[in-house]
DNA sequence: AAATAGCTCAACCGCCGCTGG
DNA sequence: TCCAGCGGCGGTTGAGCTATT
């Protein structure tokens, strides 16, 4: 989305005083994501408080590799879902249900938390729709969560998975729900935008 | 132009499992 | 065996943006 481009998201929370010891919540700087990118780049990743500590950050160890994980990894891709990753996500949501991650480790690049946004506002928004106007039927589908349409309670369901993933991606489908797709690929500063500060090693400095 | 409804997604929360002492 | 610490995961929230009225 645009909003990305607009630089710095408000804090949700209103800025705290930055007290010794206070741990700051809310959306990261790109002080901090440089801080946080050459610590790892540094030291690697893993032992997370450590490297909330370790850092400087004055963020949860949590905190620290959430970000790293679905923002600041190199490999990380953004936007741009692809028909194919649309299809296999459905496939393998089919299949093994809400298990974010499992899922992820099939789409390189993509994060568990990219792919449940997009089932979220994409597929079951979608799910939704269609059976409230082609009733499809779900008969099968027994659900195991609030957020959940379809799930893996029945490994046999992977073809009715296919089935709506036929559906879903089916030319009529593409053109009109996921026209939507086409959002940004940048965020309010690019991960490579950051390769070039690394150089100053954690200093702080940002341009 | 202003108001508001809807959408997206970054980030937090809480729970669970694993591991080491 | 119990307990504490930690990492990982899934669910949820809410700020900011866009589209619509």
């Amino acid at each position: 989305m645009d909003k990305k481009k607009t630089g710095i998201r408000k804090e949700r929370i209103p800025a705290q005083k930055e007290e010794e010891g206070t741990v700051r919540k809310g959306p990261w700087t790109m002080e901090e994501d440089l801080i946080l990118f050459n610590y790892i780049l540094n030291h690697g990743e893993g032992l997370w408080n450590s490297v909330a500590k370790a850092s400087g950050l004055k963020r949860t160890g949590k905190s620290c590799r959430l970000r790293w994980l679905n923002y600041l990894r190199p490999d990380v891709r953004r936007g741009n879902i692809t028909a194919e990753e649309q299809l296999l996500i459905i496939q393998l949501h089919a299949k093994l249900g809400n298990r974010w991650s499992k899922i992820a480790k099939y789409l390189p690049g993509r994060t568990d938390n990219e792919i449940k946004n997009f089932w979220r506002t994409k597929i079951q928004r979608h799910v939704k729709f269609s059976s409230s106007v082609n009733t499809i039927n779900t008969r099968h589908c027994s659900g195991n969560s609030q957020s959940s349409v379809i799930t893996a309670t029945d490994q046999g369901s992977s073809s009715k998975g296919f089935d709506m993933a036929e559906s879903l991606i089916s030319p009529a489908t593409t053109t009109t729900s996921f026209h939507m797709m086409e959002q940004s690929n940048d965020s309010y500063w690019n991960v490579e935008d950051l390769w070039p500060l690394q150089l100053l090693n954690g200093d702080h400095q940002v341009i």
